[in-house]
DNA sequence: CCTTTATCCTAGTAATCCTATAGGATTAAT
DNA sequence: ATTAATCCTATAGGATTACTAGGATAAAGG
């Protein structure tokens, strides 16, 4: 299960690609898409950070895609806002970690069946753009 | 990310798979795949409640498998030990549960995406056995 | 210049979940 | 009896999640 940090940094992405190129002030965001509005301003920050977004300070201020949104792939903004897209670390790309329980990667009853769920989602998440949501 | 619980059951299914037959007590199998005895003692209770574990008490007792490994999906042992395999409850098939901050599913953006993620998943869940991690 | 409207940024907090353990009751073999 | 198991409830402590507070900074417009 996706964390609602996740979920609502999604519905914000798309929501802002839906705008076509307009400056999007956090509270109309959160207002249309039921978004705690603090909570909000703590992702979108996370968002401009690892430069899916920009952003203008002031009056008539707001936030902005970086790039079209055909160009943004789910992986990347599954990898900020959620994390890992595997199940287990010790088979993560992005965030490997050795189990501490397990002696043997390569002899591990899991690993198989773990690099297949990994798979499965990565082809999903790869297939699809922050444009397929709109 | 898969919680500990799951991970610890599915090693301990696995191990008890791999013995045929034989009556194992928790002490064996946390030692052999490393998992505190404990912990390892109130995941296998969840998993002789929902039908998975068999048990006898007493001297020379322990868990043994109530079916064919080949006859126990993955799909149903991960929906015991880990919850939906749905990435949100809006789509869940055995945990559904609304939204709150969505008033309308059938339009949400994030819908066709996230009904993807867990077909993919529940792809791999339903076409794994026991058997296949032995 | 001052007010208004934004983002920026660091902290902090309350609630929930996860991981693991305690400890006694029960059951069975020898 | 003794020993070796599971059974079962409760709970401690730590980590994570979901927010919130509050002030600093910046820009636009009268």
């Amino acid at each position: 299960m996706i964390s609602k940090k996740t979920k609502y940094g999604l519905k914000a992405l798309t929501y802002i690609a839906r705008q076509d190129d307009k400056m999007l002030p956090i509270s109309s965001i959160a207002k249309s898409e039921n978004i705690p509005h603090k909570f909000l301003e703590s992702i979108l920050l996370v968002l401009r950070k690892s430069g899916f977004l920009g952003s203008k300070k002031g009056k008539g201020g707001g936030y902005y895609l970086l790039k079209e949104a055909s160009d943004i792939y789910m992986v990347d903004i599954m990898r900020i806002l959620e994390g890992p897209i595997a199940p287990v670390a010790c088979v993560s790309l992005n965030y490997y970690e050795k189990c501490d329980d397990c002696p043997d990667e390569s002899t591990c009853s899991l690993n198989k069946l773990m690099v297949q769920v990994r798979d499965a989602n990565l082809n999903v998440f790869r297939n699809t753009t922050l444009e397929d949501l709109k």
